[in-house]
RNA sequence: GCGCCCGUAGCUCAGCUGGAUAGAGCGUCGGCCUCCGGAGCCGAAGGUCAGGGGUUCGAAUCCCUUCGGGCGCGCCA
């Protein structure tokens, strides 16, 4: 439970309570009443703005009604000062016994605590990833797997039921180069072609791929097939060629991302969509609901493509839904774009019944985030919201220098690279130390690098040392239950020093900044969190060192030693439970 | 030309959806650290939140505008 939910409702209480008394109107309007932690500790454990927000439709003086209301707050349990401060601000400082009531229930709760339920159950579907099938994944796309198995994770804890999709580009241009690339190569097994001839075919863009990740695909296909294949004209081949490697490319994909620790709930295949018929549903419907209509698009202004000239398209009314020009659905050999299989995908999502849909892309798609927004609006009725996070490049370093990638050159780095490198936890949790629209240096010599200014260093030591200090505890009281269940139901009262009572008051905040951190669709706030968590909690084991009295374990006073132990472990939980989130395993000792 | 994202300390970045005197790490400067549970501790300096205007009790946050950077802009996915 959110502690600061919990005395926002108190404060809810007081207010209905002076709409009853007349000192406010009947139906006073209080969504925009917040209780937070103040910025500055000495105003207090918890602010709320109530008087300033409710000041102006009662007719007061926000000092007038702040004064009414921090008496009756004053009178409730658990609140042992209030004060009226700057221009309105009601300050109120709890007594620690709610606060260790919060350290108690973060150990009975284990990894657990900060689960919420402001989720209330709804369905949200993350999709991401969703790289065309055509070769392995590279750094960019980690990113991408990473915010998106992250976001799902965190939307989970909070109470949202969530399910990862990978949508599957297999059936447009793309992947007909690709079966063309793959034809080069099945000829090359049979001997027919050199890599000399290969390299001639890129050179001369006769074939778009030219990695070698595709010559054992060919080799297979020849195993297969023998050379029935080989000197067809290509409608003849580019089927069966392109399922197989299609086939291929999405095992390879999955590897990678099972490497990273990143699996899907579910595949939609894009050409599956289009032979299912969903494509023709639903531009059917958008017909009859007047949304397509042909038209002619006037050239963007200022960047007049030069090949280009008026014609009429089918296309689909997005300005309605806010976009800034109607999109075309139609290719002029009148296949449908991608934008059209798009539209039936996003509308496949509405009526598999998610509530909320969340897209995670690369940067280089800002551009097509109104027109998905516009057909979900269209499809679902306004009642389905589409949020799309952009995710920016990941500039790979090595102590400070620039990796050299080059896809000419082959030595691009994969996703397979840099896990092999540093491992998938260090990945995983690098990639989610920016916000998602902001660029990335990912250093490899940083990330591994054993230093405060390593993230993830820093929070797997705390966790370690708290381990440690479990051990420690262990060693001096052998037939002691050390479990958290006890140590729960340990005398914690014993916790006063400040320092101590800071860092309870941190780790009582972690329900608190799961749900904000979900509703924001911000799985990066839970890095510098527990960034936070950890440099409060070495701060707190750094002051041992020069006072013996703050010492985790005092071998002379086991109640003490056992409620700081208590603490040691709330820390320890904590953080579990946001490395939970990432799919970051915690450690229990440095290597 | 238009749209989206971005601009916060010397550097790298937070800033809880509009709250109080804008924070952290690194770096710099000044001290400490010969022994505890390894990879340090205390303190200081450092800001026109790119500039300007507006909205209101209150703006880094919302609106307009200028400057600067990134991405995108009819049948590529």
């Amino acid at each position: 439970m959110n502690i600061f939910t919990t005395y926002r409702d108190h404060v809810l209480a007081e207010v209905a309570a002076l709409v009853a008394a007349g000192t406010l109107p009947e139906g006073i309007d209080t969504a925009r009443v917040t209780v937070e932690p103040p910025r500055d500790p000495a105003h207090g454990d918890m602010a709320t703005n109530a008087a300033m927000v409710l000041a102006k439709p009662a007719g007061l003086k926000p000092r007038d009604l702040a004064e009414p209301l921090a008496a009756r707050l004053k009178a409730m349990t658990g609140v042992v000062e209030v004060d009226v401060a700057g221009p309105g601000f009601i300050n109120m400082r709890l007594a620690p016994a709610i606060w260790l009531g919060c350290l108690r229930q973060c150990l009975r709760a284990g990894p657990a605590y900060g689960d919420s339920m402001i989720g209330n159950g709804r369905r949200v579907n993350v999709e991401f990833v969703s790289a065309n099938p055509t070769g392995p994944m590279h750094v960019g796309h980690a990113r991408g797997a990473v915010v998106g198995d992250a976001l799902a994770g965190l939307l989970e804890k909070a109470g949202f039921r969530v399910t990862r999709e990978y949508y599957v580009n297999d059936a447009g241009a793309q992947v007909d180069a690709l079966a063309r690339a793959v034809h080069a190569r099945y000829r090359q097994a049979l001997g027919r072609l050199s890599e000399d001839d290969i390299a001639g075919m890129l050179a001369r863009k006769e074939i778009e791929y030219g990695g070698d990740y595709l010559v054992p695909v060919g080799r297979a296909i020849a195993d297969d097939h023998g050379d029935e294949l080989a000197e067809k004209p290509e409608d003849a081949w580019i089927g069966p060629v392109r399922d197989r490697a299609i086939a291929v490319m999405l095992d390879v994909i999955r590897d990678d991302l099972a490497a990273l620790g990143v699996s899907f709930d579910v595949f939609t295949s894009e050409r599956a969509l289009v032979e299912a018929g969903k494509v023709d549903a639903t531009l059917a419907w958008l017909e009859e609901q007047g949304l397509i209509y042909t038209g002619v698009l006037e050239p963007p202004k200022g960047k007049t493509p030069e090949d280009w000239e008026p014609r009429p398209q089918t296309l689909f009314r997005a300005t309605d839904f806010g976009d800034d020009v109607d999109r075309p659905v139609r290719k002029s050999d009148g296949s449908w774009t991608y934008f059209a299989g798009d539209m039936a995908y996003h509308r496949d999502k509405v009526e598999r019944g998610f509530d909320d849909l969340i897209n995670v892309f690369g940067a280089d798609h800002g551009g097509y985030v109104k027109r998905l927004q516009a057909v979900v609006k269209a499809v679902g009725g306004g009642k389905v919201a589409l949020d799309v996070k952009l995710c920016q490049l990941v500039k790979l370093l090595d102590q400070g220098e620039p990796v050299k990638m080059s896809k000419r050159a082959g030595t691009f780095v994969t996703l397979r690279d840099v896990v092999d490198r540093v491992g998938k936890d260090v990945v995983r949790f690098i990639m989610l130390t920016r916000k998602n629209d902001a660029t990335l240096d990912f250093d490899f010599a940083k990330v591994t690098e054993q230093s405060r200014d390593n993230p993830v260093w820093y929070v797997q030591y705390a966790h370690a040392r708290a381990c440690s200090v479990a051990g420690h505890a262990a060693a001096l009281w052998p037939t002691r239950d050390l479990s958290p269940e006890a140590l729960a139901a340990a005398s914690v009262e014993l916790l006063e020093a400040p320092e101590e009572l800071e860092l309870i008051r941190l780790l009582a905040g972690w329900p608190r900044l799961v749900e904000s951190a979900a509703e924001a669709h911000e799985p990066h706030r839970v890095a510098y969190y527990l960034a936070d968590v950890a440099g409060a909690f070495h701060g707190l084991w750094t002051k041992g060192k020069d006072d013996a009295e703050l010492r985790f374990l005092l071998p002379d006073d086991e109640a003490r030693s056992l409620a700081r132990l208590a603490l040691v472990q709330g820390v320890a939980t904590v953080i579990a439970s946001g490395l939970q989130i990432f799919g970051v395993q915690p450690v229990r000792e440095l290597r």
